[in-house]
DNA sequence: ACTAGACTGTGATCAAAATCACATTTTCGC
DNA sequence: GCGAAAATGTGATTTTGATCACAGTCTAGT
């Protein structure tokens, strides 16, 4: 959220807002709570999960560092659409409703970055769903492999991308609408083509530009 | 875009915007064209058009009176993502990114306004990419038609509600994400059981709530 | 009102991916 | 380190929906 605005505004902001402190697997807030404010993470990591009809925790999405979290809350009344939790040790901003409307209407920029973090968003979710009728299932989990190497990703010694998080095949499948069993044949043919390759528990990216050609078959 | 927003400020920004007429067939601009501002519609109809990888026609969305287009041009660079035809005499106010900015930063209700409306765009976009995931072919459709003649859907006097708009099978189709071929025999199907008819070229409606159920199946 | 071109209906076939079934491996809590 | 529970790998079967093929229908422009 705050990076790209400027710094003085950003401590100003902080200035109304309140810090949040979140230790591993605490629960930020719940699907279904009533809503009233938005997150900003500072460092850290978070997960967003939803409970899909059959009762199972489906992943949604990981947050990292900047990243905001809540943010449609502030613009109209639903509660929460999924449930936050912390995934190792993080700090966080909590902006009220109230505060954010109060600094923004001062400081239009805000208003502007907002604005930018939205149409940011709905883009992206613009883009998946065309990836929905255009890819095929390796096309969509290449997508989703690459979009979490971006957003959760760490360079290792070897050059390989780690994904900091042990995404379950489940997981992966829930992500991108398709069943376990096929998020394991295709996975385990990009392992034994080279492409990526998982050490202890973690996928590691090794060939970021084969998978992004298998994104544009 | 100013439904719901005070007079004054629809006023005021009307002050600033231009006014623009479009007659049935023309077009307002084209996917891939530069973008400085958004339009709102006062009152006609128009659809958003986009040319899919094998050359064809695909309908996006249609737009009536009080909806806002275009507005993600604010607030990013890119260029126009589809194309925006009348279907018929339209009226339209233009709003570039500079007036919108320079206006909204002493009115910040237009702003808040804004971010509700993406807020809402966003919510939809999002609710549709889980309708890929829960919901087989005759689910989607229905939630097509449903949305389809929420928003472009005029009661006829026996009560069925007349969806604005000559769609054909393809567009339908498309919006969804199906082959024109099985769409027909879904909707064949609806109409042999009642719950939708074809006049003269246009669907109704007849049994919604039919239809809303067929969604939560 | 005729006719070419677009749109629709429906069966047959095909392909992708879900589902089922189950063996194997890994992970985690004690 | 052990045992239970979770996660993974892989074949066989089934389902859904795409694609192909083609006949019938509608419609707009002359």
């Amino acid at each position: 959220m705050f990076t790209g605005a400027p710094v003085a505004v950003s401590e100003a902001i902080g200035q109304r807002a309140q810090f949040i402190k979140l230790d591993p697997n605490e629960v930020l807030f719940r699907e279904g709570d009533e809503a009233n404010g938005f997150y900003a993470v500072e460092t850290g990591g978070l997960k967003a999960t939803r409970l899909s009809q059959d009762g199972m925790e489906q992943l949604i999405a990981l947050f990292s560092d900047g990243e905001v979290i809540g943010e449609m809350a502030i613009f109209d009344e639903f509660p929460r659409s999924a449930t936050i939790t912390a995934l190792k040790s993080t700090s966080m901003i909590f902006c009220s409703r109230e505060s954010f409307f109060e600094y923004a209407d001062e400081n239009p920029v805000i208003y502007r970055h907002m604005l930018g973090v939205m149409a940011g968003r709905l883009r992206a979710t613009n883009d998946s769903l065309a990836a929905r009728d255009f890819l095929a299932l390796p096309g969509q989990l290449a997508q989703a492999m690459i979009r979490l190497s971006d957003g959760f990703g760490r360079e290792m010694v070897t050059g390989a991308v780690r994904i900091e998080y042990k995404l379950t095949q489940s997981e992966l499948g829930a992500m991108i609408g398709a069943s376990r069993e096929n998020v394991s044949r295709v996975l385990n043919q990009w392992k034994r083509a080279g492409l990526i390759a998982r050490v202890d528990g973690f996928y590691h990216i090794n060939k970021r530009d084969a998978l992004l050609e298998i994104t544009e078959a």
